[in-house]
DNA sequence: TCCAAAAATGTAAACGTTTACATTTTTGGA
DNA sequence: TCCAAAAATGTAAACGTTTACATTTTTGGA
């Protein structure tokens, strides 16, 4: 402790490099800004002081001191950072923000909803100039204070049920329709649904898709076919596990996300099932290597990088523009045929 | 902006919770810090308040006043979310770090030394109380500095040559030898090695590895089978699409990483080249859904959760003592042998 | 009931910046 | 050379906390 101390006693300061310089605080002030005001000579005097003390500004005391929004820092807050649409997501973010010299502080809540506050109180608290987040549930009250203070949000993926919030998300309904409707259309009439926790808005929508695709091709909804838990891996293998030992075994599987995929995937392959021969799968999710997964996996593929880059450019329009309309993007998905789903003869 | 201002007057802070319950300033600061001298009556009666005016203490003010670490904040700076294994680092770390109530707040350089520095200066001046990263090289003077300036700091992955500093690695050298070794057992002599950036330190291990398994084989050291360029994906792909080209093509790949390989992977379906039939691919990195892969994917596995559970674990120790002997902590890989590797005839 | 000691509360300075306003220095036209 | 205006610099308060020290209130034994 004592040396941790000494330390930080020691970190150059405003003061350390005035001193140094024989100027007073505010002028080392005005040259960190680039304060036009200050003269050239002084200007370089200065800035040779801050080399030699390696003088970095603090920024915890300017982000407490200064309205302007010059220290840039978003906060992005994301449900699972083991999914790799996310992670899509987050690449999408750093991409705009980092072209428009933003930092993006990333926090991972892992589907806990403790977790998740914790990360939006400190984010807030750190006085961060906007946040993207993916809430945890239609009525997230956490997501749902930010936005009522008039901190700048844009929520992705999902959206908020009781307040107005930009969202950028994806058709969910959509998307699910256009995979039940492939395999209805190709003779599947039992079509297990692999889901995450209802809870999630993203899994609701999804489930109506399902539905109303069943409903278009007149096959009776069997509410027995739906599976609804966590959204990681071991879910994904256990529920298959499941469905697989069923009596009248489905001839296909929906599987919510990508980790569900892979989890159903795992649980298949070690019961030596064939796909697509015994079983179709279609996972809602596209990944990288879904081409090199046996078989190669069709998917609903979400555009996760454009959806993060595109939520990024509204945060950034509604930092600059407080006011402005709330927006509701809505992305399209994209059905990717591959091998993974065969018809019923 | 007006919008903005307004907002952030209205932000309740100390003194609206003194002046609603009718105290000092002091004392909510007692009650917000359990400060045991706070009679109960007034506990409540500031609890009260603080509930009534939805008070949440500014975490800026916070860090920038007390020199405790009451405001327990981790900083982890990675260089390439996208990859698995970086992922199960974090999840790693998450799990200790929040285990002892701290937050961690992730930074992805994305392989750029600009993003890089940009984290480390956002995170120090911060005040974070620690930090976990993955130097981009082994004489990252950013992260040189921090370690000179004894801010609690541990390297993951890779260490720095010119400055000693808590590090958690895996046996670099030990495990690209026991995957070389295992091809050259079944027959292979012409073995392709696409390896990520030899500035990175776990690189050149690799590469020492693969030769030394080389030599003792008696085979020798074919320069022109070595492929280093990024270590994203579309390297992989591109490299290896290079390889699967040459004209004496090699009957073996050693992918340096989890992307390299997905990539190649995707590469070699693309050209419909059957493995393990054409040609034999191991993997340094092991995937939760490597068993899924057509085929399922032989791998050097490393262990990625245990790496940042025990990297959070050294910071916390060194948060606690600062002063405590630097400690070198290398972990074992192990080859996973699959379905993607087969004997030469 | 009184009063010393203990408990509770308050005051004011400090953390490292930014910035409104005040003061000093420089500039350049007469 | 002088002086008003412009440019450069400085002073001091403020952001929202914590905390050393001072002050007030409560407690309980005689």
């Amino acid at each position: 402790m004592r040396c941790k101390r000494l330390h930080y006693s020691k970190l150059s300061n405003l003061k350390a490099v005035a001193e140094h310089s024989k100027v007073s605080i505010a002028t080392v002030s005005r040259v960190i800004n680039n304060d036009p005001k200050v003269s050239k000579a002084t200007m370089l005097k200065v800035q040779a002081s801050i080399a030699a003390l390696e003088y970095k500004p603090n920024r915890v005391a300017q982000r407490l001191r200064s309205t302007s929004k010059k220290t840039k820092l978003l906060g992005l807050v994301i449900p699972d950072i083991q999914n790799p649409f996310f992670v899509d997501v987050v690449r999408g973010v750093e991409d705009y923000a980092y072209q428009n010299n933003f930092a993006v502080m990333i926090g991972n809540f892992g589907q806990d909803e403790k977790k998740e506050k914790l990360y939006l109180d400190i984010l807030q608290s750190e006085n961060i100039d906007g946040l993207i987040v993916a809430p945890i549930h239609g009525k997230d009250k956490g997501v749902e204070n930010l936005v009522k203070k008039n901190i700048p949000v844009v929520c992705i993926d999902r959206g908020l049920t009781d307040v107005d919030v930009d969202v950028v998300k994806v058709n969910n309904e959509q998307g699910a329709f256009s995979a039940i409707s492939h395999l209805l259309s190709i003779g599947h009439k039992r079509i297990a649904f692999i889901s995450g926790n209802f809870k999630i808005p993203t899994y609701i929508e999804r489930l109506s898709g399902y539905k109303k695709a069943l409903s278009e091709y007149g096959v009776a909804f069997d509410e027995s076919l739906v599976f609804a838990r966590d959204t990681d891996y071991k879910s994904g293998f256990e529920i298959a596990n499941k469905i697989l030992e069923l009596d009248n075994r489905p001839t296909a599987i929906f599987s919510g996300n990508n980790l569900l995929t892979l989890g159903a995937l795992e649980a298949i392959h070690a019961k030596s099932i064939k796909i697509p021969e015994d079983i179709s799968i279609v996972g809602f999710d596209d990944m990288p290597w879904s081409i090199s997964l046996n078989p190669p996996l069709s998917a609903v593929r979400q555009p996760g990088f454009d959806m993060g880059r595109k939520a990024a450019e509204m945060l950034y329009e509604r930092i600059v523009n407080p006011t402005r309309e709330k927006e509701n993007v809505i992305l399209k998905t994209e059905l990717m045929l591959r091998k993974s789903t065969a018809p019923i003869v």
